[in-house]
DNA sequence: CGGACAAGCTGA
DNA sequence: CAGCTTGTCCGG
């Protein structure tokens, strides 16, 4: 008798399984058949490739089974298959779209033995030895029987030193370290092996990662196919890279987090800031219980930091200069590497008091008000009120309105050497088109000749860019935010956390306190919880802050969200205020042709996305989005 | 998704 | 009513 399996093709748009027969010249060839092996089959004429999903499916007596074609090769491990189905009730996707990133991106036709685990006796040797508190966060995240537990929020300032809590975690078992560049990972792969502990590179070295000690990789490396894991290690877990922009929005933190919640293993969520989103996680399920955190040493936390001065905008006379103030120009007129940060969003547009110089902005979101014929604006409410200042009662104000290209101008002549404009794609590492950086010759703004920028650390240059600069510079001896209120009122309820980002980057250009780097921010909102955080070189407040406000204000995490637009979005809908729980969910719409589907509860709205029939069409869900 | 097939529209 | 477009269904 012949054996059948289930296979899951890989065309997200069918998301379904299908029962084929496995012949047993394939069932005994070079691949392995389990769950997560890619083959190849026909299904209504079409050769697709597809993950068994089942072993030993149930013959069907009713239909005429087809063969599986052929074996393509290895694929994710079985809990990997799992926890695709997880993600796809997670982020109200197809199991096939995280099946892929799961899978190896060449034919893998065997995996290498595994490798007998070889602890890391090299770093042990280490004479400094581990600090205490690198060992108290291990030990704090000891994982709780039956995978009942909860990660440990790691925090240690920006340009502290990431490898003694690495080096822990690999002493403490097989582990899944995740960094959000490419860069960062290649370079805690080279160490880990000099210090003698086998260690992939994930998803690069995709088979390689099965059996090795110590996996790192970049946000697809959530997908490794570690066997086990004791410990999980996400560092810089704010970071927007481990989001995915399109639906499904999956986060490879939250995928790290869940990965080690089923292994059992221990999870460290680290990094100079912790987002509310780790917050959330680590809250006990949203409970009140204190959440577990450990931060190094004040002392260390507060060097890990470099100097913020602060420059209060609303000093200086405007007549000097609309973007740049005083202590902004004596940085120009210095001999470093200067890196002037100006995100120019032509659409921006603040509006700030004429005669006290306070930043108009909204009394409950905090983001800028729009003036228009003497009246402001409040983008959240929609709310109209007359042009008057709210600290000094005057009704003349002044729009703040700057741009990079007449900012580079005016540097140039202020400075006296040339400004390297370095504008491009958000993507910190994607390769930029059309707007490409090119070097300014002073005086003259249309230079023809358009170069890369090898910014060369050794040559002191003065760089102006959005805050891809930040991602192209590698160190400088300042780092000058020309305008960051825009980004402090951003209208996107991230926008105190993007900002808080762009602090911490800048800091790594510019070094430790002990060095001579430093942080210049001009701002109208001298008292931002933001920059008093990082000026103090402590995120407590603000982040209590933040999370108070995500909870009152129902954003992220505090409650769930989902996005939902496409041609079938209407039918969806439909289905979803129709479904079992559709009276706790929150649906607005549509805007755009988007509907904002919300829930205090996120099990109940992933639970009532996942229930809802799906009317054929495109259907974009998008789950907790980074804007929105 | 993409092929099959049915139902609807057009023009000589 | 052939010949074409448009829509719905379904796959092992």
């Amino acid at each position: 008798m012949q054996q059948a399996v289930q296979v899951l093709v890989d065309e997200p748009a069918i998301d379904r399984e299908f029962t084929y027969l496995l012949p047993p010249e394939l069932a005994s060839g070079r691949v392995p058949i389990t769950v997560g092996t890619i083959v190849r089959v026909v299904l209504n004429r079409r050769r697709l490739r597809g993950w068994v999903t089942e072993l030993d499916a149930p013959m069907r007596a009713d239909l005429e089974l087809a063969p599986i074609s052929s074996v393509v090769g290895v694929g994710p491990p079985p809990h990997v298959v799992e926890l695709a189905r997880w993600a796809a009730w997670r982020w109200a996707g197809t199991r096939a779209r995280f099946l892929r990133t799961a899978s190896p991106d060449r034919v893998v036709k065997g995996l290498p033995a595994s490798r007998p685990v070889r602890l890391p006796k090299g770093v042990s040797d280490d004479p400094s030895g581990t600090p205490e508190w690198v060992e108290n966060a291990l030990a704090a995240a000891v994982p709780a029987p039956a995978g009942g537990g909860l990660p440990t929020v790691v925090r240690l300032g920006p340009c502290g030193d990431e490898w003694p809590l690495v080096v822990e975690a690999v002493r403490h078992g097989r582990s899944l370290v995740l960094v959000p560049t490419v860069a960062w990972a290649a370079q805690l792969v080279g160490r880990l092996r000099q210090a003698g502990v086998s260690t992939a590179l994930a998803p690069r070295d995709w088979a390689g990662a099965a059996s090795a000690h110590a996996v790192v990789g970049t946000r697809a490396g959530a997908w490794a196919p570690s066997g086990r894991l004791d410990v999980v290690v996400v560092l810089d877990e704010h970071d927007e890279a481990y989001q995915e922009e399109a639906a499904p929005t999956w986060n490879a933190r939250d995928v790290a987090v869940e990965r080690a919640r089923r292994d059992g293993a221990r999870c460290l969520l680290a990094g100079p800031m912790p987002s509310p989103d780790a917050v959330h996680i680590a809250n006990a399920a949203g409970g009140s219980t204190r959440i577990s955190l450990t931060t190094a040493p004040r002392p260390d936390e507060r060097e890990a930091w470099p100097r913020v001065q602060i420059a209060d905008r609303r000093q200086d006379d405007p007549a000097t200069g609309v973007w740049c103030g005083e202590a902004l120009a004596e940085m120009l007129r210095s001999d470093g590497t200067v890196v002037c940060v100006l995100n120019r969003t032509g659409r921006a547009r603040l509006a700030y008091c004429a005669s006290c110089g306070e930043l108009a902005r909204s009394r409950t979101s905090g983001r800028a008000l729009r003036l228009e014929k003497q009246q402001f604006t409040d983008p959240d409410s929609g709310e109209i009120r007359p042009a008057v200042c709210e600290f000094c009662g005057a009704t003349k104000f002044r729009r703040a309105r700057v741009g990079v290209k007449g900012v580079a101008e005016e540097m140039e002549r202020l400075a006296r050497r040339p400004v390297i404009q370095v504008v491009g794609g958000a993507a910190p590492d994607a390769t930029s088109v059309g707007t490409g950086p090119g070097a300014l010759d002073a005086g003259a703004g249309a230079s023809s000749r358009r170069r890369q920028p090898r910014p060369q650390a050794r040559q002191p240059a003065l760089f102006i860019g959005t805050e891809a600069v930040l991602h192209r510079v590698p160190s400088a001896d300042a780092v000058a935010f020309v305008d960051f209120d825009q980004e402090l009122t951003a209208p996107r309820y991230r926008a105190g956390e993007e900002a808080f980002a762009l602090l911490v980057r800048a800091a790594r250009l510019v070094g430790p306190r002990s060095g001579s780097g430093s942080i210049l921010v001009q701002t109208r909102l001298p008292d931002h919880p933001v920059l008093a955080a990082a000026a103090e070189a402590d995120p407590s407040d603000w982040l209590r802050a933040e999370v108070e406000r995500r909870s009152a204000m129902r954003q992220p995490p505090a409650a769930a969200w989902a996005l939902v637009s496409g041609a079938a979005a209407p039918g969806y809908v439909e289905n979803l205020s129709a479904g079992l729980h559709a009276e706790v969910l929150d649906i607005a719409g549509p805007a755009d042709g988007t509907w904002r589907i919300r829930s205090d509860n996120q099990n109940v709205l992933l639970d009532a996305l996942a229930a809802a029939e799906r009317p054929s069409g495109r259907l974009r869900v998008a789950v907790d989005p980074l804007r929105a």
